[in-house]
DNA sequence: GATGAATGAGAGTTCATTCAT
DNA sequence: TATGAATGAACTCTCATTCAT
């Protein structure tokens, strides 16, 4: 049974979910379909255990991230991890994603607690930075965790079908730095359209800054 | 011709791709399967004819965004537009991106010119503050643009599935917030110790002077 | 209507009757199906006009073969005229012999004829030789033409799959020196078992030859 | 599934390759299509199977041809084994030329093997008969070969579609005489002018004369 | 004469699922 | 506990043919 669900998760991160054949799944643990439905009543159910066994494998590996350390810190930590864990086994997230998600009944599965337990480092870091006063507080969490999966998918599917190179730590230098930064609380004139002082002098020092950089 | 077309792209918004089935298309539209078959040589042909239309009908309804106006507020206004774009029809956006682009041939596709036209839009907003040296420049543009997209996505998804509500206006507003001020360029203190204004001030003053005496 | 015709010869030899779609024969005139039909009952019909023309073609080109000449020179002509048309439109004479021999009403087709006609040349040689007494007339004639035919058939197929080259010279030498010699009247002995005077001598002859060649 | 090859045979020899259904394969056999794919990945895969089948069966009843006997009965034994075989499953024989043979892969096939150990016995007899010098040797054996494969398969058609009646024994009478004859050597005067006994003799005597003096 | 849209039957193939053993 | 044969519905696609205009 272990071996069908290997395989299975072999087969669900080369095929996607939709075209993950039981037949293959079955072939290659080397017993035969009917024996995948002995032990899982459909398709369905057998890609649920998949993705719990995953998830129960990825939260043992995962040592949380420490609670100490700079917010900027923190946040890059568990960007990082939720990086690294997508990127291992983007269609089982997707299976989760797409296909779970959507079940009325999802809240009540195992795998709804699971994935809250995966993405609690992230969630705690921003609501503590919020809490502490270092991030702003009027952008929905739902909006920033959607911006963080969103942007690590679509640089995986893109990694995925071999267009261009990749990088986990570009990737996630580049998210925590635009997260970060983004939610940052600042004077609130930061985002007001009539120029600050501040805005004002800073527009002096980038003008004074060119000026002296085409002189050389 | 033009029915089976809106037809089909009723039936991709409502299964995707994948399990949008030619004969459902052919039901809804009151013909046979033969009959679809005698306009698209393939179901892939058909629903590249039903993105082609929809980008030409998308296209022609999107006025541009105003070159003028402060960096943020032509940023929100091409956020704004992509948002309601994909959200009106995720599943062509997500057809022409997992379908399509892997494709060799999609840079010879009328496809590529046309979804080149709806981006070029947000690129030019964030290539021209990068210029003008309001945003930082060492952020990749394609991780940017992933944020966006994959945060839409994300967002759009869950509307989508009925799970809580939607406002384009809300998601815009946050997603603009935080990519701006995660983009925006800022004193390289900025993470660790932001100078007062005096100490601006006194740097600036130095510059001039200096400026000054060179001239002489 | 000559286009359509044209252009269904074109489609025939390069799909073969059952692979000859109307649609591309139409698609290549530059007309619609429609007026395929317009003119043709059935794309059985389209094709035995396909094969009419095309032996009507062949007679005119075809200069008969020349009665005087030994009669070895008139068999191999008749061979290599015949090898020639096959060679040139081997998928043309395969539709008469599939599809229209069997036809009960084949007699009455105006193909038939012309059919004849056609391989008239061959079996006047023949006969002509059997008359003559030159040829055996214990084989029956259709063995020899099936011989011939066939043999033409085998070797085009091979040819037009780009399986090895081939040669209407050395095809109809072959096939002209086998049936010739083949069929060549000679002393009854030549096919008993008991060898003969003449059999015995041969024998003798060849050792010695044999004999010579390995002493040199 | 025993009785699904049963039935795919009987199905292709009624309609041949293209026009065998594996619906009709299946209504036969009384399962569903699906079963039918359950064995066979593909249509092609199921034919070849029963090509191979049918192979199998026809080496293991087939007694080979004696290599003692004078050569003539040793090629019309060949001939009329391979005309049985023929008669029998036309349409195999047909697929295997005309499906499996151009596939680039076909010499990797099981198929391929015992195709050539059934045809073995015949260019067995025709080399040996050349290298005994009882045959010419100008003419390509495969020109041979395709000679008599074609005139069977001529001939077969013929009786399949009951055009005339039909007679294994007659049919290999009229090959193998046309084919030893055609290829037996001769003086080479054969054509124009056979030698007398007399001049035959003499020329012995001649050569075993001076054969006798080169001895001395 | 010619169009071209539409048909309908059938092809090969896939696959989740069932069930007697 | 496991097998593996069988199912049946769905899918993409093909094509000869029809018919109102």
């Amino acid at each position: 049974m272990a071996e069908i669900l290997r395989c299975a998760e072999e087969v669900i991160e080369e095929y996607g979910y939709d075209q993950a054949a039981v037949a293959e799944v079955a072939k290659r643990a080397g017993v035969v379909e009917g024996t995948v439905y002995h032990y899982f009543e459909t398709k369905r159910d057998l890609y649920i255990a998949v993705a719990e066994a995953w998830y129960r494998r990825v939260l043992d590996a995962n040592q949380p991230t420490p609670a100490s350390g700079s917010l900027y810190d923190r946040l890059r930590a568990a960007i990082r991890s939720e990086l690294m864990i997508i990127c291992e086994s983007p269609a089982v997230v997707r299976f989760i994603l797409m296909e779970l998600r959507p079940d009325p009944a999802f809240r009540d599965m195992q795998i709804f607690a699971m994935n809250r337990k995966l993405t609690a480092a992230l969630t705690r870091v921003l609501k503590d930075g919020i809490a502490r006063g270092e991030l702003v507080d009027h952008i929905p969490l739902r909006a920033v965790r959607d911006m963080i999966f969103g942007g690590i998918e679509h640089q995986t599917w893109a990694f995925l079908r071999n267009e261009g190179d990749f990088s986990v730590d570009d990737a996630t230098d580049a998210i925590s730095y635009v997260i970060y930064n983004g939610l940052k609380r600042r004077p609130p004139a930061a985002v007001e359209h009539s120029p600050s002082l501040d805005e004002r002098v800073e527009t002096l020092e980038r003008i004074v800054a060119s000026s002296l950089n085409s002189k050389t």
